[in-house]
DNA sequence: CACATGATCTGGAATGATTCCAGTGATGGA
DNA sequence: TCCATCACTGGAATCATTCCAGATCATGTG
């Protein structure tokens, strides 16, 4: 039988697919800027620009701020902002995991939460608010800064 | 006996006291700066610089930074920058300790760690990362912003 | 208590990340 | 295929923050 690779292989749906499944406009500045995600994990808007230009040829910044906005709203993509840093993206979405920033170079990297079923999202006294969601950022330092 | 009221009450020690204890000069502007930040924890730049004006008259918004960067730097408050908002300042250090951000007006409030002893400090795979501090923001809606 | 020294504050300009805006161009349903 | 709408372009603006050079002040010494 014939299956088109697009239903053999349902782990990774493409970037069209995806955009498609959330009623996403589907442009060549959203689908470069996911793969280009997808082959840099963690990387900053200014990194994104670049890869997505040596593709498409000539995106402009704000297209690609606009996309990872849309892409961001709409749960493609996850934002992070570490202090002191511009903000990264990932396609790593809809698990709980967290993040480690090397405070000498700035690398991220995941890292899935410790314990179990995430206690440490569970605060103890809460003044009332109603909390949605908790970010664990853990600070050091990445093999190569560390020496 | 007559002791003074500095050494009666060791507890709370004056803004003085403490620049004195890190060697670093008393000035009219960091003496106020942290007590402003006394009455106002989680203040940031903007509301400090106001506060400051109110009880020394003027000073340049320059100073408030500089001020506030030494400060961090000498451990004499703690710096916080929730993602979208801009730095917040508190005069809490030395304890772990977390915040609960509110998404509507961005009304931070302490949280402490829920379980014992910070077992979400301790991350499962560190990616050979040296990791030195974890730490932890909630993101919720406050009372008012609830409803 | 006056002085010298070096840190601190002032005012102004610059930076970096991000957003806003008006106009042109591309996408996808009719 | 045609059109309404949404997306992209280029330029300017915003916001928080930092950099810079010069004036001022805090502090240890004589």
């Amino acid at each position: 039988m014939t299956t088109t690779p697009d239903h053999a292989a349902a782990a990774t749906p493409s970037a069209t697919d995806l955009l498609r499944g959330r009623g996403l406009r589907v442009t060549a500045a959203r689908t470069a800027a996911l793969d280009a995600l997808e082959a840099n994990p963690h990387a900053d808007t200014d990194t994104l620009v670049r890869v997505v230009r040596e593709r498409l040829g000539t995106v402009s910044v704000q297209a690609v701020y606009d996309v990872l906005r849309v892409l961001t709203e709409h749960g493609l993509v996850h934002r992070i902002e570490p202090a002191g840093h511009p903000a990264r993206y990932e396609r790593r979405v809809g698990d709980n995991h967290h993040h480690v920033v090397c405070r000498g170079c700035g690398a991220v990297a995941d890292v899935d939460c410790a314990v179990g079923h995430a206690p440490c999202l569970v605060p103890s006294a809460t003044h009332g608010f109603r909390i949605e969601t908790a970010e664990v950022t853990y600070w050091g330092l990445c093999p190569r800064c560390a020496g």
